[in-house]
DNA sequence: ATGGTAGCGGTGCTA
């Protein structure tokens, strides 16, 4: 089973992009980010005229995900557990079953700039409750993969110029340490059980001609489970699609399960 | 230190 994450950057202004990338790659699954749309206006006949299940949660004018899904979606679950509060539409889980039946999260975590302030406050506190919602998961000892953008430079080898972003909230020692509390409790990047090589990106910024220089960073990530990791086969990260016409600045990232 | 680009929505915010 192919099972894809791309953040799409408003799905209105990336429906063409996103179906000829459907078409191409044919995912089992896809979760998006930044889909900048209520559930209403959510474009889904096209989607669906591909042959893809639809769930939302979405958002006016930020944030926003969905999970699509060739196979139907089952038990789905919209909102990061632990802040009734938390307004922003930044995570969606569902469970599909082929020969083997997966619990799928899709996520959009904070990005926490500037930092320090409020809005790197809200980063750390929303990766607290992804640490507790995480070790829940991997606790059912059952195949899980959280995939998204996670907003999260793990290493300086996951940049092109590390030193550009030292104080950022992407690669802040804090937000960091974080994201490794997370992956230490018992999880596993998948990109980089299979490619250990530098230089693999998936985000170039629209500015200062980021792409041209491929001055690019890694922070769409796959976190696999024990019982997911087991059943891993390949992992990989759609490039080319940053080079076609009006793309988003993100690229998909994909695994590849024996499930 | 600044500004560079893009989406949403119709101004300034977010990234």
């Amino acid at each position: 089973m192919r099972i894809a994450t791309f953040n799409i950057n408003g799905i209105r202004a990336r429906i063409g992009a996103l179906l000829q990338w459907l078409d191409e790659s044919r995912p089992d699954v896809a979760v998006l980010q930044e889909i900048k749309s209520v559930d209403d206006a959510f474009p889904r006949d096209e989607i669906a005229s591909l042959g893809y299940n639809i769930e939302t949660h979405g958002q006016k004018s930020f944030n926003g995900v969905a999970i699509l899904s060739r196979l139907p979606l089952e038990d789905v679950t919209r909102g990061l557990p632990g802040d009734d509060g938390d307004e922003q539409a930044r995570w969606i889980e569902a469970t599909v079953t082929g020969r083997r039946t997966l619990r799928i999260c899709g996520l959009y975590l904070p990005n926490g700039n500037p930092a320090p302030g409020p809005k790197f406050d809200y980063k750390l506190a929303w990766m607290a409750r992804l640490r507790a919602r995480a070790e829940a998961l991997r606790a059912t000892e059952e195949p899980v993969l959280m995939g998204g953008d996670w907003n999260i430079i793990p290493q300086d080898e996951d940049a092109a110029r590390p030193e550009a972003w030292a104080n950022d909230a992407l690669a802040l020692p804090q937000s960091r340490a974080a994201f490794r509390r997370v992956l230490h409790s018992g999880w596993h990047d998948a990109v980089r059980l299979i490619d250990r090589r530098p230089g693999v990106y998936s985000y170039w910024d629209y500015q200062r001609a980021a792409w041209d220089r491929n001055d690019g960073i890694r922070i769409d990530h796959w976190l696999l489970s024990p019982q997911a990791a087991d059943l891993l086969t390949d992992a990989g990260i759609d490039r080319d699609v940053r080079a076609r016409e009006k793309p988003s600045d993100h690229v998909p990232v994909w695994v590849e399960l024996d499930a």
